[in-house]
DNA sequence: AGCTATTCATAACA
DNA sequence: TTGTTATGAATAGCT
């Protein structure tokens, strides 16, 4: 099977935003290693800060990222910059415009998340929400489960040693674990410790397979 | 001439100390120039410090240094730890002050809405933050069913339209409508608008009755 | 997520 | 240092 293969590339914004996001992945993972090996092979410094378009941060450092920061800010090129008392000057405007920025997006994305303020979207955008709050759910069910079952295994404990201690009140034949499984499941149900349905409802629940 | 060119290398200090320094200069390029090529190619920001065994600084940021920085320490990820007192210096420090906490509050929110961080949090308020996301979902499938209704209907008046024009080619007794509707259901279905899975999918499919 | 054919980066040498 | 070149690595285009 002839495979047309890789043609080289301009360095030039990826339109296609599927292949970007591939690219991204994949080149980061790239430069990731790069930096790496930099700093392994030639005992330096590195810090290394990406953001990616859709705004989420990675960033590798060999040492701390804080420290590197630091010692960045007192180098001889930036101290006069950034530290004294241009401060102000220097970032005070940037600074104040990027906490608004910042907030700004932090409430469309607020907003998108409530499920509010979505006519501007595209369809598309508004699968990609679905997913993310699909996503959401997922997790806080789960968070839920796990503290549910944490309290379930408590009370368990506690009634085998309420058993332990009464043991003869219990009829002969019935086991204590019998009455565990008939408390622990009044108190607070959690179908994950017996099957799949808290995961089954995510796999077959939702009403749009995308 | 043959050359005894080169082997495979293992990532560890390289001990020869001029090796090490060309290595160092040759791969400090290469490094720079992939993340120039990221940060065109993908759209992101990025900032790389690396600093030379002897202390030389070498920096790279397709916006500004500074910049990257910031919105490094406005990340939800950096916040709490970086923020108290290092913005806090500002002399301005009633405005920023309460940017940042706004920032902050916001951070904790999304994170929430996200499903992330929920180790803190009591049953009862996993609860709520379940309840609020459901009711995200909701909202973006009804908006997702509201715009594919609208799509239906501009293919609806447009098979009309066709339809009208191209009366002859019907069959007697068939009507535009059923045309109609095998032609949009094709396009972009969603169930939703002939039942109400939607809502089903809330109200009996959620694995822990409140 | 994988898989190659290519392009690209670079270790060894000059 | 800078340049050359053959080899090892990274990755673009497809599945």
């Amino acid at each position: 099977m002839v495979k047309m293969t890789r043609k080289k590339i301009q360095i030039k914004k990826i339109d296609n935003t599927a292949a970007r996001q591939v690219t991204f992945s994949k080149r980061r993972r790239g430069l990731f290693k790069k930096a790496y090996e930099l700093s392994t092979l030639c005992d330096a410094e590195i810090a290394l800060t990406v953001f990616s378009a859709t705004g989420k941060l990675f960033e590798y450092s060999n040492t701390s990222m804080g420290q590197v920061i630091e010692r960045r800010n007192l180098h001889p090129k930036n101290f006069s910059t950034l530290h004294p008392q241009s401060l102000e000057q220097q970032l005070d405007g940037g600074v104040h415009a990027m906490l608004i920025k910042e907030i700004a997006e932090k409430n469309r994305e607020l907003r998108h998340m409530r499920g509010e303020d979505l006519q501007g979207l595209s369809l598309e955008e508004l699968k990609k929400v679905e997913k993310l709050i699909q996503g959401s759910l997922r997790r806080v069910v789960e968070e839920k489960g796990e503290q549910l079952a944490e309290e379930n295994q408590r009370l368990k404990q506690q009634v085998m040693n309420l058993s332990a201690a009464q043991g003869h009140l219990l009829e002969p034949g019935q086991s204590p674990d019998s009455l565990v499984t008939n408390i622990s499941s009044m108190s607070s149900a959690d179908p994950r410790q017996d099957n799949d349905s808290s995961c089954a409802f995510l796999t077959l629940g939702l009403p749009f397979p995308d």
